[in-house]
DNA sequence: CCCTGATTCGC
DNA sequence: GCGAATCAGG
């Protein structure tokens, strides 16, 4: 097989859509892992979360880098799946601190159930405008992915003005809808919020106020053995 | 071991 | 330019 530029572009696309040089192979077909991520270099895309570390020759009296705050990102989910990343705070907003740990001896006596604090609700707002859901009307994240490749991401008839993986671009909202594998697959297709990977509307969801801890639900139990098929 | 991406280097 | 081999982190 060679580098077609039809392949190229579907390459390009789906390594900026952020799937594995693996998904990309297995899509293209007739090339290799290797192959894919040999190619996107050359290409010139690069740098994406990889495992390995550039390795900096200044490593000498390094100072032990101090981070206060680690940043609450919510790990990667699987891939394609939009990640229901914890705001981030970034500017002056609300900011919801609360001492946990020690919760109070007071609870040996019950005298009255807590009433329950008629709070409006309040939401953040991020940059480009979109509002962030509040703690409170957070919905549980997306349903992990089914398992993928049931049918090509390529031409269908029900895919008719859906925004596929192949449409994607920097201006248009990255938000999938549904699951990789699935018939009817695609993407959101907004325009998206600049400097923002989703539309205005999708940022609300993909960027949210973070719930104290103590309020936090464990996350459900995935359905079957979890994503991934082989 | 499995996965990942990065890099190297013979072709 | 290509990609297998190799490396190294998670």
């Amino acid at each position: 097989m060679s580098w077609t530029d039809e392949r190229i572009d579907t390459l390009r696309k789906m390594w900026e859509a952020g799937q594995t040089a693996s998904q990309i192979a297995e899509e293209l077909g007739g090339v290799s892992r290797n192959a894919v991520i040999g190619k996107a270099h050359r290409l010139g895309l690069q740098s994406r979360p990889s495992p390995v570390k550039p390795n900096e020759p200044d490593a000498k009296a390094a100072a032990p880098e101090p981070k206060p705050t680690p940043a609450p990102i919510a790990k990667a989910p699987e891939r394609i799946v939009p990640p229901v990343i914890v705001a981030s705070v970034t500017e002056v907003e609300i900011e919801i601190e609360i001492v946990e740990e020690e919760v109070d001896e007071s609870e040996t006596e019950v005298v009255a159930a807590p009433p329950p604090p008629p709070q409006p609700i309040m939401r953040s707002v991020g940059p480009g405008g979109f509002l962030r859901q509040a703690p409170g009307e957070q919905q549980a994240p997306i349903t992990p992915a089914p398992p993928r490749r049931l049918v090509p991401a390529k031409p269908s008839p029900e895919m008719a003005g859906k925004t596929t993986l192949l449409d994607l671009n920097d201006k248009i909202c990255k938000w999938p809808l549904g699951h990789p594998g699935e018939p009817d697959f695609h993407f959101c297709g907004e325009k998206v919020n600049p400097g923002f990977p989703y539309c205005v509307a999708h940022c609300g969801h993909a960027y949210q106020a973070q719930l104290p801890r103590r309020d936090r639900r464990p996350p459900p139990p995935l359905p079957f053995g979890g994503p991934r098929v082989r």
